[in-house]
DNA sequence: TATAGGCATACGATAGGCAGGGC
DNA sequence: TCCCTGCCTATCGTATGCCT
């Protein structure tokens, strides 16, 4: 029988009592397929370097007993950062390899490798079977269990770009309280549970035991038979917290296909078979844009309606007591962006997922340097590359970018010329890999005097290949998208592809300077910043020879007067003398600078504000604050007069004398980053999680802790609350005047000439003195 | 349960200077 | 005159979050 189906999970399952790799599928009408392979072998390499064939064989029969009989061992010739090696390749049913793999780890401990990938994850690289991908499958013996058709796979073949098919999803969110702070699922009950299928939304709230509500969630996912259950912090909190609520009636929770219960996999993810379980969290964790890792900012976003109201976690208990239906209202809300943004999300996760090989709902939790070296590694297998194991290194810093000072003040016409793609371009130019460097400078060496190593010219890099392919793929369907209607179907997954390619290829020079990465190297990753340095220097010079003023420059940009014929000539120069490509990245009409390197705020050519570094984009800032610093560097960069400046920060600060400011404008957010034990020092927001802690409250790295800081004497540990607990007439008003307001509008104003007296003055209220009228 | 290094900034901790007072 | 105490200031160290 033939099957047309798309693949979006595989997972080590049975079959006829002996483990085997479970493809589960479905078709274009989301019916479900599992295709089960029987034949695949787990295995290892083990390099002959360490043991004779002969004493690895005599290892493995004397320990491994009657699983013996099904280890095989092969010699086999791969290579191990690019040089070729003889191993044995030990392989064999799941169990006996694991075996086996721990018995010589034990007795030879070195030169055995690809024993610590999954076997699903070895089927999906060496089948080159990608998840999220169409194949035509062929199958024999086919039942039906439950409605899953089931089948053995005898053979299959990719089919290439269809759409995805439709998936159903449904998202998942729940109400947990406590009266004594943190929710504690050994005594707390679950209070709410709601759930949306894009249609729907229902409700199970709390009515004696909840178990109840935990079967009717059940129910739910068993009804709707979804292809994808979403929830925004899944994995570390709603799934362990409903798991441990079932513990006492010693089940687990049963909303896998096939009566498949949800499971604990590898780093805290869980697994539920069949389906597969996205836990949007995971996503905004790893982005930078979302500042404090809420549902909300993912949800703005994806430009969707934000809620009239959001509700803080350590509130829920309070409102389930006090205002329940506004509680509900929310998390409602909640469930419906959760649904919605996945729909947004989906063609990048299964994009994502497709080309990294890593299964889509593991692809969120797998961190982006582990997403590219799945990809290294599927790539690197195609080329006979043995998987390296991470070993233990010492921790070393190396030089990184260059960075220079800025000329202070406001510039007109200032145009960014900056490298497309300076890292991986000079990754590939000069061929930099971690097989590729060496000491010394014999031979077909491209030597670097000045950080004392060299990279080989007579073999090709796997890490630059890898940038050459990624980034002809991305050409090629850049090319592709030209011809497209931006509104189809087909426009929105290839561009989704292009930007998936794009930022792997931008991963992988941080990829090979992480301590972590398999294919780790130190010296590598110190040439790429030296040649970065060398690059910007020579621009420089350049820019300088021609005539070109130079405002600023930060690793892969300089910042110069907007003299088209000038920067032209600099941008050949740079193509024809240093073979890489620079371009005009943007133009200021005005740019303003302080003496600070990384901070500057520009009005561009179509009118609209960059801010950059600046107290504007951080969130250990108030928003009130931020607010102001933005209305009067626009102005400033607009062009209105001093005297209007003034005026905009004194009302400003009137705002604040007559704490007519919205209290959620004064919250300072910061993150816990460490056990709250290994801090050293003192600080507001550290003292404000202690308390949270004493208050029963489990505070956990990453957190983010909002304060406000009230009146009274002594340094501001001892003055901050939470902000769910601040009151207006207990705040220091003066705080937010002097060190909030004060130094973001200084900072902006001093560069032009509006000193930190005059601004002092206006703060105090003094200066102009109509305030004392008003 | 980390892709890299470079950088600004705030505030707590600490040391040193100095004045004033008591013996 | 010596020494202790409290206050002020300069400097250093810690912590965070940004930029490319």
């Amino acid at each position: 029988m033939e099957w047309i189906v798309w693949v979006y999970d595989t997972a080590i399952g049975e079959y006829k009592n002996r483990e085997a790799i479970w493809i589960w599928s479905i078709d274009s009408n989301g019916e479900y397929y599992l295709i089960i392979d029987p034949n695949f072998r787990d295995y290892f390499y083990i390099d002959s370097k360490y043991i004779s064939i002969r004493k690895l064989n005599q290892i493995l029969r004397m320990e491994l007993g009657n699983l013996y009989r099904d280890i095989e061992v092969n010699e086999v010739t791969r290579r191990l950062y690019g040089v070729e090696h003889i191993f044995y390749k030990v392989s064999g049913g799941f169990e006996a390899v694991k075996k086996a793999s721990d018995v010589l780890s034990k007795k030879v401990g070195e030169g055995i490798y690809e024993d610590d990938i999954r076997p699903s994850q070895k089927y999906i690289m060496d089948m080159n079977l990608n998840p999220c991908g169409w194949y035509r499958f062929k199958v024999s013996n086919v039942t039906t269990i439950d409605n899953v058709s089931v089948g053995v796979l005898e053979e299959f073949t990719p089919i290439e770009e269809r759409p995805y098919p439709e998936v159903r999803v449904l998202s998942v969110d729940v109400i947990l309280g406590s009266r004594y702070g943190e929710p504690d699922p050994e005594y707390d009950q679950v209070l709410g549970i709601v759930t949306y299928d894009g249609e729907n939304v229902n409700n199970y709230l709390l009515d004696g035991n909840d178990y109840n509500i935990i079967r009717l969630l059940e129910t739910d996912v068993s009804r709707v038979d979804p292809h994808v259950i979403v929830g925004f912090e899944l994995n570390q909190y709603i799934w362990p917290y409903l798991t441990e609520r079932l513990k006492k009636l010693r089940r687990g929770l049963k909303i896998g296909k096939i009566g498949g219960e949800a499971h604990q996999s590898v780093l805290g993810h869980f697994s539920v078979g069949g389906r597969v379980n996205i836990d949007l969290k995971e996503y905004v964790d790893d982005l930078p844009i979302f500042q404090r890792k809420t549902l909300e900012e993912l949800a703005g976003y994806m430009k969707m309606d934000l809620p009239e109201y959001a509700i803080d976690k350590y509130l829920y208990y309070d409102y389930w007591s006090r205002d329940r239906e506004k509680l509900i209202k929310y998390v409602e809300w909640r469930v419906k962006a959760i649904y919605n943004t996945f729909k947004g999300l989906e063609d990048h996760i299964f994009v994502l997922s497709n080309i990294t090989g890593i299964p889509p709902d593991y692809v969120f939790t797998a961190s982006s340097g582990r997403q590219a070296e799945y990809y290294i590694m599927k790539i690197g297998r195609r080329h006979g590359e043995v998987t390296p194991k991470v070993s233990l290194r010492r921790y070393r810093t190396y030089p990184g970018g260059l960075v220079l000072n800025p000329k202070p003040g406001l510039h007109d016409n200032i145009a960014v010329i900056d490298y497309k793609s300076m890292y991986p371009s000079i990754m590939i130019k000069y061929n930099i890999s971690p097989e590729t460097i060496v000491k010394s400078s014999e031979g077909n060496v491209v030597y670097f005097d000045e950080i004392g190593y060299g990279v080989r010219s007579d073999i090709r890099g796997l890490i630059p290949t890898i940038l050459e392919e990624l980034i002809r793929r991305r050409d090629e369907i850049r090319s592709r998208l030209k011809s497209l209607d931006p509104s189809s179907r087909e426009y929105k997954l290839l561009d989704a592809r292009q930007r998936v390619l794009k930022i792997l290829a931008n991963t992988m020079y941080g990829y090979m300077g992480w301590i972590g990465a398999r294919w780790y190297s130190y010296e590598g990753a110190s040439i790429v910043t030296y040649l970065g340095r060398r690059t910007i220097s020579l621009s420089i010079d350049k820019a300088k020879e021609l005539g070109l003023n130079i405002i600023y420059g930060d690793t892969d940009s300089i910042f110069v007067d907007y003299n088209i014929d000038l920067i032209n000539e600099l941008i050949k120069w740079v193509s024809d003398t240093l073979g890489l490509e620079a371009k005009i990245d943007k133009v200021f009409k005005k740019i303003l600078f302080t003496e600070a390197k990384k901070r500057y705020a520009g009005l561009t050519e179509d009118g609209s504000i960059e801010i950059v570094g600046l107290e504007y984009v951080r969130r250990d800032w108030c928003d009130y604050a931020r607010e102001a610093q933005y209305v009067i560097v626009k102005n400033l960069l607009e062009g209105a007069s001093k005297d209007k400046l003034l005026d905009l920060f004194r009302d400003f600060v009137r705002r604040l004398r007559r704490k007519e400011v919205d209290i959620r404008k004064l919250i300072i957010w910061e993150q816990i980053t460490r056990p709250l034990s290994e801090y050293k020092v003192n600080a507001p927001h550290i003292e404000v999680a202690k308390s949270l802690s004493q208050e029963g409250w489990r505070i956990k790295k990453g957190m983010f802790i909002g304060y406000i800081i009230n009146k009274g004497s002594g340094p501001l540990y001892k003055r901050a609350v939470h902000y769910t607990k601040a009151d207006p007439n207990y705040i220091d008003w003066d705080y937010y005047i002097y060190n909030q307001l004060l130094p973001a509008i200084v900072r902006i104003l001093s560069p032009v000439g509006i000193s930190e007296k005059t601004l002092e003055s206006i703060a105090r209220g003094g200066g102009v003195g109509l305030d004392m009228f008003v």
